[in-house]
DNA sequence: ATGAAAGCGCTAACAA
DNA sequence: TTGTTAGCGCTTTCAT
């Protein structure tokens, strides 16, 4: 391994010229800049990350937590923050905490130490506790608000009121939620906007689970969907997924008994039969976005956060309900 | 940050002693470790990494490169591998290769560089690339077998023979399967062995696809499940939920017309209805195997490869076929 | 069994 | 603009 002296001596400049040269080329005059460049390419040179880091403090990594990897979710987000990273030459350091506060507590704590800061996606997990890690060490949200902290939002609960009023405007009166992961902060934020939404349209929500949003449970709660519901929204598509399994099995057509629409566009619920409406949420920008307002934190900015928008995609599984 | 000069003064050693009580406890008086370790505890020190693997020339963090999160065989791997890391007190870094044997060159080499070494779960790239990485740094493949390198196989090819075993064993006579991912090194060994257990018995096999294995092709492909055929091996669950879908779209009763398996059991499969005969493999194992075998690779030890093999699990789906 | 001291490869004051 | 120098926090000879 090339060492920044090799490149030095071979560029025939000191260590630090060499070293600016490569990291801060404004600091130093054109010619010098392009001779260490060159040397660093004929030696190959790649610095030693170690050694920056114990320098600078800074590690150049990034941990990552999420409660699972088994959700959809996940795939697109983990895959946005790691090409963010990628993009600030930053690595990406990754834990799962399968769902348990303690796990998720010990795992960013362990993180914290070794990277410059972590992304949480902790559905579960306490407001105090959250604060806490937050306190020691550049902590960025996913899906979550807690007080003051930089989150990342991924704005389901207005886009599941949107998805209630384009489903109200089709002339539905009985609705039903198939409410996702007991305690799922984004899951209540739905409810509520959805809750609101119907009562001021006069006509009624029932609320079924919460269940574990699986296949499974999709195909479970088929079963009790009151019969004078007319259309179905779920949390996401993989209990859509199951539900429209199970709507069927019990002889129940989509959509012209009943409509269903998913709360996520996870799983290609395009090219079911029916085409399922679904709510188009950009999950792997939430992730990059996640990591470069990390990234932005730990150089110094004000935390702040954002919020990202879901789009309604219109399929076949929605209609106007039959008259009665 | 309680640095490992603050222990030392704490527990009244040279800094020397106090590293020596903390990394290598034997070499070591019994008192002075206790009195050290005391210190540690109650400074709440933990070694600074970066310097650490500044003198000894290891970070501590293994490489793990997979081609995307976004199928279900990877959320385990992931696990496995990330447990046994924490084990180790190591890392996991993680890449996502996407598929592209260029991202994931670059991506092997980036992670080398900061990773004592890498796991790869590379389905695609040429073997040439894959010894090429391994010079660089250890490496250690997964569920792909190239030259000498130490890897971690699933048996997925004797686990497909032994399904297919069990189908002619039910007197299936005219079986059909749904080929995997093109170009896949898994998927040409099941077919291989499924062919060669088939063909020894006198009946036949209809290799369908390949496709990429996701729920919609499994919709769309059973559509070519031949009438005769009267039992279908899919390459993983994702495409047998497709398939289990599609086949009751046409109204092919499951196990009555045709038996369906799956080629693992990755999707909770003992809960569709019927339940899937599946291929039960132990992926999160086989991931936590792979970070052991290259954590031993990095401390000197000689590389060595590893086969798990898989378990017939039978449920409903699969059955004797109607007498013709 | 313990301590003193050197040094891993880099960056950052401070001088020139 | 460039060079000199001094560490960052740890491990590891080499003495003792």
């Amino acid at each position: 391994m090339a060492t920044l002296a090799d490149v030095a001596r071979e560029a025939g400049v000191s260590k630090a010229t060499a070293s600016r040269a490569l990291t801060r080329p404004d600091m130093v005059a054109a010619a010098t800049r392009e001779r260490v460049t060159a040397a660093a390419g004929r030696l190959g040179f790649h610095a030693n990350r170690s050694a920056r880091a114990l320098t600078t403090g800074r590690t150049g990594m990034v941990g990552l937590v999420v409660p699972t990897l088994a959700n959809p979710f996940f795939a697109p987000l983990v895959l946005g923050a790691q090409r963010a990273a990628e993009e600030a030459d930053a690595h990406v350091l990754l834990s799962v905490s399968e769902y348990d506060p303690g796990r998720e507590a010990a795992l960013t704590d362990r993180l914290g130490e070794q990277a410059d800061g972590v992304v949480m996606v902790a559905p579960v997990g306490s407001d105090a506790e959250l604060r806490e890690r937050a306190r020691r060490s550049p902590v960025v949200l996913v899906d979550r608000r807690v007080g003051r902290l930089p989150a990342v939002v991924l704005d389901t609960a207005a886009g599941a009121a949107e998805m209630v009023g384009h489903l109200l405007e089709l002339g539905h009166r009985r609705l039903a939620y198939v409410a996702g992961p007991p305690g799922s902060w984004a899951d209540e934020g739905r409810r509520a906007a959805m809750t609101e939404r119907v009562a001021a349209a006069g006509a009624r929500l029932t609320v079924l689970g919460p269940v574990t949003p699986t296949f499974d449970t999709g195909i479970a709660t088929a079963a009790e969907v009151p019969h004078e519901v007319t259309a179905v929204l779920a949390f996401n598509s993989l209990v859509t997924l199951g539900l429209l399994h199970g709507l069927r099995a019990a002889g129940r057509r989509v959509p012209e008994d009943v409509s269903v629409a998913a709360g996520d566009d996870l799983t290609a619920l395009g090219a079911t039969d029916p085409a399922v409406t679904a709510l188009e949420v950009p999950v792997e920008e939430a992730g990059a976005v996640a990591v470069q307002r990390l990234l932005e934190l730990c150089a110094g900015a004000a935390g702040r956060s954002t919020t990202l928008t879901t789009r309604t995609v219109l399929r076949a599984s929605t209609a106007a309900p039959r008259r009665a």
